[in-house]
DNA sequence: TTATAAATGAGACTGAGTCTCAATATCATA
DNA sequence: TATGATATTGAGACTCAGTCTCATTTATAA
């Protein structure tokens, strides 16, 4: 198996090493497909773009790989109110939180230095984790105000 | 029917009356349920207290039921990352937000309105309505941190 | 009382995600 | 290269929250 040489490769076949994992056909199938994009998504698409590229690859391999990808902080999952997960890519993007629309479910990216340590205050101040966060605003959008 | 004469009761009924709809047994019986409680509360919940109660409801009525005290803005559903939703009172409730730890569960109620105040400037930014708004942190609470 | 409309409950259904387990692939070592 | 121990995969069963359907029951107002 050819060795990826991003650094997000080297990250993820440290992980596998580590662990004592293989770098399997699917693994890198599914890893070489998500390092592509950089936007947010979701395992159906992922499912999907792959069974069209008729590369097969089964939903629960998709599943595990992208949780292996989430524990060597590659990727992260969020739940931005939609029933069911995304993913987005952390490495090598700028800390930020989702604003969402309860209606049609539009994702705004937003990074805030005011809200973020506000944030940390917050969470120092209920004992909790100050560098491990995770916010998510719902609200309603301009386009589904009536 | 005999009426309701809370403030909750009064504003149940005035919906149910706007729309033409009825004040039933079960409506009657979900509705003293979840008046007397004021933690956050879900849906299996409900349902397993009032079997014990032998006060039967399906399931289904317990769904619809909670859709209209929504709708008459008497509980707000929130979804505090534990895969499915929570319920909690708004009337007569100051308007707060939720810490929810990633790994054990646990939820935090804080109030904190320079957050709030925040949070609007940044919904105004993105053209989102300031009024309506709902805010979930997750993070790692201090029992969880190792 | 009766007609009309609303409400209910049982259970089928959906969709995301997890789990199981037999078959297959990988890898270090001989 | 062959071997055996171990890891991996895929198919599909399963779970769980929530929704939907529809035949039956109940409420309401004339
Ligand atoms: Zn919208
Ligand atoms: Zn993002
Ligand atoms: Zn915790
Ligand atoms: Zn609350």
């Amino acid at each position: 198996m050819k060795k990826n040489k991003t650094k997000e490769g080297e990250i993820f076949l440290q992980l596998l090493k580590n662990r004592g994992l293989s770098f399997t056909r699917q693994r890198k199938i599914i890893f070489e497909h998500i390092i592509k994009n950089h936007d947010h998504f979701e395992v159906k698409h992922i499912i999907e773009a792959l069974q069209k590229r008729k590369l097969r690859v089964s939903r629960a391999t998709v599943y595990r790989t992208l949780a292996h990808l989430e524990d060597c902080r590659l990727i992260r999952k969020m739940d931005l109110g939609h029933g069911h997960s995304h993913f987005e890519h952390i490495l090598g993007y700028k800390h930020h939180e989702h604003l969402c629309c309860e209606k049609c479910g539009k994702i705004v990216e937003f990074g805030d230095s005011i809200l973020e340590k506000r944030i940390k205050k917050i969470l120092e101040l209920n004992l909790f984790n100050k560098t491990n966060h995770n916010v998510r605003i719902l609200g309603i959008c301009k386009n589904c105000q009536k």
